[in-house]
DNA sequence: CGCGACGTTGATTTGCCTCAACGATTGTGG
DNA sequence: CCACAATCGTTGAGGCAAATCAACGTCGCG
């Protein structure tokens, strides 16, 4: 049995680094987000279904994609310990969703769902100032990564992913992270064959 | 003079879709944003100053961009009406902006430093919620430029655009829509001439 | 009027994709 | 435990999308 004990105090740290607990918000947070395992493979949302969590990596690694008409897959975004995952369109307007997320190695999430997340947001107001910041930062993440697409060739967008996620490259099949950059795995391959030669 | 009153109003009626605000809230808020007129050309920000300001836009255009070591200029966002604009990286940390927001018509903005905006926070504890579901939404629409980035060619990523934005083709400059979707204004002219010969 | 900014068009080059074949590794069933 | 299939990364050949370079027409503006 997977208990919620056993992890949720990553979440705790992870959120005191904003805002101040309370023992009492504490317990609100226990008694509001379950655990979850995941075998490597193994998908914690599906496309066409509707998002029901918000889910916070403990521990392993999660892809989040998106398979367009050719059958060709897309990747929006990994999240490994102490990220959060979850496609925020689909979770705030209950709308089926157009992406899946899987797990790339075995996994543990915490999750929370919709209500029970604005049940959180009443009783710990403090959270909406987590979350405000939580998104900012990924607000200005996503803006270089949108800027380095619009201004630079493959060739340095690699470059510039191994220099700002060094641990994550050893972690993920090559081709995730080719179609991770926009690029196929085919090109990624001479990418790195020319670097390796100077 | 530019008075806030004439304008504020704006965005209170912003704000007041996602929370309800007293009288003493606007109250606070009015005397938080200083109101600024901007010309046509004239920066809100220049690079490697430090971004002193949100803004919120009450009339006219603004983009955001940034200049590479060729001198070539990517378009990170343009922001109409309703919009916030901001380098939040800059805004938050005090670090010097890599980017320069510049006014691409005469523009009226509402601005609040950070400072002023911390004691905001403090006194309106639902700005956080405000501020939050503003944040998510961006992080919604910059998944989905993503994606599209890394998944279509240029001629859709145009058709899209104009799908998402109709009313902003008209206003803006062609070679800025074309550095926003991260091709040459050459090359977005043929595309057009392709469209326009079915 | 004359200059500069903008969009267009054509010619050429290049970055990246597609297709295909080939080792290396993993894993799966007999 | 081995044989076989499947997956992954690599390599090469050829093709297409988009960039570069350059010239030209149009318009707004000093």
């Amino acid at each position: 049995m997977l208990e919620i004990r056993d992890h949720i105090s990553h979440l705790f740290t992870h959120m005191e680094k904003q805002i101040i607990l309370s023992k009492k918000d504490k317990e609100e947070l226990s008694i509001s987000f379950k655990a979850r395992r995941l075998l490597k493979r193994q998908y914690l949302l599906q496309a066409d279904t509707v998002c029901a969590h918000e889910s916070f990596v403990v521990k392993g690694c999660l892809r989040m994609l998106y398979v367009d008409e050719k059958g060709i897959d897309h990747t929006l975004s990994f999240a490994v310990e102490n990220w959060w995952i979850c496609d925020l369109e689909s979770f705030l307007r209950g709308s089926p969703s157009a992406y899946n997320i899987e797990a790339l190695e075995n996994t543990i999430v915490l999750q929370v769902d919709a209500i029970a997340l604005e049940k959180l947001y009443q009783k710990i107001p403090l959270l909406d100032r987590y979350f405000r910041i939580l998104h900012q930062n990924a607000f200005i993440g996503q803006s270089k990564r949108i800027l380095n697409n619009i201004s630079l060739p493959g060739r340095a967008r690699y470059d510039i992913f191994l220099k700002t996620y060094p641990q994550l490259h050893q972690r993920i099949p090559q081709k995730y992270i080719a179609s991770f950059l926009g690029i196929t795995p085919v090109f990624l391959s001479q990418i790195r064959k020319q670097r390796s030669q100077r």
